[in-house]
DNA sequence: GCGACAG
DNA sequence: ATCTTGTCGC
């Protein structure tokens, strides 16, 4: 497994109203009209990000796992400064570049990532798993723990019902229970994957938690990674 | 103006 | 996200 280090971009927005701008402009570039990948086959990496904001540290973590047998293909991590304070709507100005190095420093192709947060379901269509995707031209699906901003009607309790994720009649995403009468998992589209794929991508992936496998790896990684890299730069 | 608000 | 032990329940 293989650890670098990331760096904030020099022509990082600094501030709110930069930021909005550039999820304004790239948002044009989001590819809708692919299905994707089908689940079960070939690739699927998760990506998340842990952060210390007293030492400014932030550590993300890359997981692969091969699709059909959800066995851990390939893992890396990343570690830097804090790039973006946390503003709802500006989320992946916080996470993606240390999320690109935790991509970058994989020994193999991604195939479809799976993000911890929002893709189209977002406030300007922009979220984490869209900017990510169109960075980097990848599959991307947004999946999220909570329902942000938007309503749903309640999934009924079995393991795969689904119920639309709203702003206002607008359908941004789905509630998507993953494991009989626990709380859904909020899924939307990010880059070149259907809402309908992106679903059965999300139960193909968590046939035993709410969380799907490659969040949960993710997750673990990236804790861990701080956790092992604080304080930065040592 | 006030409250809500992915991670 | 993060601070944090035990505890109730399937």
């Amino acid at each position: 497994m293989r650890t670098v280090a990331a760096h904030t971009p020099a022509d990082w927005p600094a501030t709110e109203e930069h930021a909005r701008a550039v999820q304004d402009d790239l948002r044009t570039r989001v590819v809708l009209g692919e299905q994707g990948p089908p689940p079960g086959t070939g690739r699927v990496t998760g990506v998340d990000v842990a952060y210390d904001d007293a030492r400014d540290v932030v550590a993300a973590a890359a997981v692969v796992l091969d699709a059909a047998t959800l066995d851990v293909v390939a893992e890396a991590t990343a570690v830097g400064r804090i790039s973006f304070p946390y503003v709802p709507g500006l989320l992946a100005f916080r996470e993606i570049p240390a999320v690109l190095a935790a991509l970058d420093a994989l020994p193999c192709p991604p195939g479809t990532v799976v993000c911890d947060g929002y893709g189209l379901a977002h406030p300007r269509r922009f979220g984490l798993a869209s900017h990510l995707g169109v960075l980097t031209g990848l599959p991307t699906i947004g999946v999220a723990k909570n329902p942000f901003t938007f309503t749903h009607d309640e999934p009924d309790a079995r393991r795969g019902s689904t119920s639309p994720l709203l702003d206002g009649a607008e359908e941004v995403g789905r509630a998507v229970r993953t494991r009989a009468g626990v709380k859904p998992v909020f899924v939307s589209v990010g880059h070149r994957v259907s809402l309908d794929n992106a679903c059965a991508h999300t139960l193909a992936l968590a046939p035993s938690y709410r969380l799907p496998e490659t969040t949960r790896r993710a997750d673990a990684l990236c804790r861990e990674a701080l956790r092992a890299a604080t304080p930065y730069p040592a």
